[in-house]
DNA sequence: TTTTTGCACTCCCCGCCACGGGGTGCTAAA
DNA sequence: TTTAGCACCCCGTGGCGGGGAGTGCAAAAA
């Protein structure tokens, strides 16, 4: 990867001007000229000046023309020091912030939580809103319960992890009573609560050895059949990530082609990509942006992603995110999802 | 509604030219015209004949040219017609049959198979596939359970007709015993098992009143909590209707229109309008199609919907389909979704 | 009466051209 | 180092013209 521009190598009058280069360039998207520029930035620079700048900065790799005689438009590497060393990021008026959290009060369970912060992220920035949230990698069994549907026919509900409720239903070999049941999940609780699921589900078996002499005939089948529960949860998909407000992107004038609209909406099908990169970003201790080519996804060539790791009740969760167009008002959009996480 | 047209209410010679012109039409989508018909329809007429036959069925309002000077497009009413009374149905080769069934072996529950049987109709017909499981109109509760997570934490169970489980998290106002619990769901069943969900929600406060005297006062906020719970399922949005294949859409030439496109998107997201129009099509006994306007809909005023409803274990379930741009291959369409339903 | 031929007409599509606008780079002067 | 001047570039638009595909109608042919 070719360094970056560090914004300590430019003039300040230079970068004033790429500041409002990009600026200009995202409020309305047409490549912008020395002539434009020269009015708009306060400075009193001929316009001829200007050109001289606005070469240098191609030179350096931040600018490029779409053809010889149109304006500059920002690389993606002209963006990276954009949101790096330039960006002055907005601060969001109270109501704003209320509105999220109204939005984001803890009404019900984890799953319908991340949904509302998806949609709610796509709507206010009209752009696509995307919200990981990563199976737990230590999913601690918290207690296991049985309900007898019917003769053979039980429910089993695990809680996992405080607020996570699973429940498989298993058909079973006999008949189990009501108090068989009970005692089987005194006695489970009683070994595994608290303990790791991938390690329940590892040792459940030697346990059952171990027990054999000590407890009655019924207790192992009983065992034997928790075990099945547990194997049934291992293979949980789990639907991990979570989008919303995909069509906001197709307002999008410079995203009007097809082809790569459906390339991406594709890729957000298959959840691979989105997830990879998204998973880069759940250790950094902030925002992460992603621009252009830099996600190494060519879906993404012409979008940016917005991320930020967020986390409930203290612990590490996930990451969330906008996904937008190179061009996005990033002022607006990073405090948002800053504030959301 | 205007009345449909009958083909008895047409010559043998103008429906054949109609049909021709149908198929031709929905081979490469672009208007025709009296020259290439005289061709393709295997008549030997001069293109003059046929353009007035082509007259005639514009009158009837089977066909329209875009402008004076162009060929004829079939209206949503010829394709009425033409799938009504000119189409030809094609037979899947055995293969097909089997490539269709061994996709839907049933190896996992019902969402997940549904989510396959999508899929694959849209990847079978390279547009996009719908399925609709609709929530059960009579739920009976089969079975409710109480699981104390913590003091004032409870994990309430509802078991709903045969294999639906549903469950909340409730807060309660004061601690509860397991054998509080216990007492309070053995009531509840015994009052309302095998009861319509919506008349346990409506009379439980009713038998609260009733048995103020009778039971004690643990017992009576254990019913207020078992209230709470129910208002709480009230709310369940349930998510019944499954896309696949949406992305299969963009590549449709003639629906390159990025408004209508989103303005459809929109509306698989809403799921409203499409669940209404599923919804009509679950009491007719076979494959049923919308063409066009004919749905209702101006979000699908392009599209057409080829459906069908399906069972599983010999109780009506659901309906299933397709949908694609008007000019779909109904002849190939039609009995994929039958096959698959 | 039905079909065909002939003809005038219509409209879209496409390529062409001219042109105006917003740009550029370069050179020479301030 | 900045500015003015200048020649040049290239896109987008709009007008124009011809070709193509199709139409409707009237009159002739079957």
């Amino acid at each position: 990867m070719v360094s970056n521009i560090d914004s300590s190598q430019l003039s300040e009058r230079s970068l004033h001007l790429f500041k409002s280069l990009v600026e200009h360039f995202i409020e309305d998207g047409t490549p912008v000229g020395s002539r434009t520029l020269a009015r708009d930035s306060k400075l009193n620079l001929s316009p001829a000046t200007i050109r001289n700048v606005m070469a240098d900065l191609e030179e350096l790799g931040l600018l490029n023309s779409p053809h010889i005689s149109a304006g500059r438009v920002p690389t993606a590497r002209g963006y990276r020091l954009f949101v790096d060393s330039l960006l002055s990021v907005d601060h969001l008026d109270s109501t704003e912030v209320d509105q999220i959290a109204r939005e984001l009060a803890p009404k019900d369970d984890v799953p319908a939580l991340m949904q509302r912060a998806s949609s709610m992220l796509s709507d206010i920035t009209r752009l696509a809103g995307v919200v990981m949230l990563p199976r737990p990698e230590q999913s601690r069994l918290r207690q296991i319960e049985f309900v007898a549907l019917s003769a053979r026919r039980i429910l089993v509900i695990l809680v996992v992890n405080e607020r996570e409720v699973q429940n498989r239903i298993i058909n079973t070999a006999r008949d189990f009573s009501p108090a068989e049941l009970r005692e089987v999940s005194n006695y489970l609780n009683e070994i595994f609560a608290g303990k790791e699921l991938n390690y329940v589900r590892a040792t459940i078996l030697d346990e059952l050895e171990k027990m054999k002499e000590q407890v009655n005939q019924s207790m192992q089948a009983a065992i034997e059949m928790a075990q099945t529960a547990f194997d049934a949860e291992a293979t949980e998909p789990d639907d991990d990530l979570l989008f919303s407000g995909q069509t906001n992107l197709m307002d999008v004038a410079e995203l009007a082609d097809i082809e790569q609209l459906k390339k991406l909406f594709e890729s957000f099908n298959q959840k691979r990509d989105i997830l990879h990169l998204l998973e880069q970003a759940i250790n950094a201790d902030g925002i992460q942006i992603f621009i252009g080519e830099e996600s190494g996804y060519d879906v993404l060539d012409n979008y940016s992603v917005v991320t930020a790791p967020y986390e409930v009740g203290g612990q590490m969760l996930g990451v969330l995110g906008v996904i937008g167009p190179t061009r996005m008002h990033y002022e607006r959009v990073i405090p948002i999802v800053d504030i959301t996480a």
